[in-house]
DNA sequence: ATTATCTATAGATCTATAGATAATGC
DNA sequence: ATTATCTATAGATCTATAGATAATGC
């Protein structure tokens, strides 16, 4: 009788939640100083779990980093996601997705570092934020209010401005944040093809709230 | 009688030479697979160098790698420098920057690989790259040609879209890079505020030889 | 009975330094 | 005489595994 009821048998359970620590630890690092030449046991210590363990869910570093990133990846796709249901405006989608992204690195600055640290390299990769990028901006070039380009091309026009929002969020705390994103965003809707004016107001529409 | 003469005497040429060397194996780890955990004995075996000799020069591993970063982008920067002079349209240098960044991803790979894996966090330093791009927008904006926006926006975008072309180029080898080069060119200049006809006429104007 | 976790450890590897060697400056 | 390089090495650290322990499944 759990009240809610996780995947799994106990035992199963418990060995998911070793995994899971290990991959927060692995995260934390990845935020705090990018250093991945942390050894095993300090990771291994971090995430409070025994050093052998380790070798029962990843057979590298590499590996585990990797699956830190993908993680990430994937809390964040989902997360925007969620505070973007109802925008059906490609555009607004757009400019709504970076201007909340930039607001993130102020309110889940780990998640956000890790992106910093290693989203380029996942702007081909087929995962929870691409797939969204795909998607919305396809719908964008079919209903007209974007100018056609190759869908890797977008890809990385989208990634690449959004990778340098967030480091500008990180590198320039100084700046006003909300106010450079609207900025930023405003540009890519043009980059995209919609008209200088439109991109104007569209990037500075009231965001919804924080449900 | 040095048929051309280097700076300092014997004694510091030859230590700079050291240090050269040590930079270029640095260099080549970083383009072949960015492991900066490659052992300070591995380094200096790739460098042909004594091992005791890294502490000559470099008080760790980060500093090495660090001073390998700038010294790639200050090759790149000199070098699309040299193959852009005679261009005075801002515009034009944009475009034509990009185009070039693209194909020395064929050309210079090394250099390349190095500026994809660590080129992010430099957007915001001042080195070699990010002076010319700060040169080129603010005369775009001085003579009108680009729409104003904060100098940190504009290098933000600029530094990302072309971390992200050259993320294209390599991991995306199967599609055109003149095309795709041209076409994110392209979109660039309608960011920055070149209207669409405008941007893609100039994106596409013949590139400077190599001379 | 099975399976994951934990502790302990052997062996490998890595860092930083000390001291010897070689090259140059003056 | 000075200075950088090189070789050798001590000590520290890290990885991967073996074997013991604890928890669960059936």
């Amino acid at each position: 009788m759990p009240t809610s009821a996780p995947p799994g048998n106990r035992f199963e359970r418990r060995r998911a939640e070793t995994r899971r620590a290990l991959v927060r630890a692995a995260r934390q690092i990845l935020a705090e100083t990018g250093d991945t030449g942390a050894s095993i046991q300090a990771i291994a210590e971090r995430a409070d779990v025994g050093f052998g363990s380790f070798y029962n869910h990843f057979q590298s570093k590499t590996e585990l980093f990797e699956a830190a990133v993908v993680d990430a990846l994937e809390e964040f796709g989902q997360s925007t996601d969620e505070r973007l249901t109802g925008i059906d405006d490609p555009a607004e989608l757009v400019a709504a997705g970076f201007r909340l992204s930039a607001r993130m690195a102020d309110s889940h600055p780990e998640l956000m570092q890790v992106l910093r640290r290693r989203g380029l390299g996942h702007i081909h990769s087929d995962n929870g934020l691409t797939r969204r990028a795909v998607r919305d901006v396809e719908a964008g070039m079919a209903s007209g209010r974007f100018t056609p380009v190759a869908p890797a091309v977008a890809l990385s026009v989208l990634g690449g401005t959004l990778l340098s929002l967030v480091e500008l969020r990180f590198a320039r705390p100084d700046l006003d944040g909300d106010e450079a994103a609207s900025d930023l965003a405003e540009m890519v809707l043009r980059m995209l093809g919609v008209p200088p004016g439109e991109a104007h107001e569209v990037a500075r529409r009231p965001l919804p709230d924080p449900a």
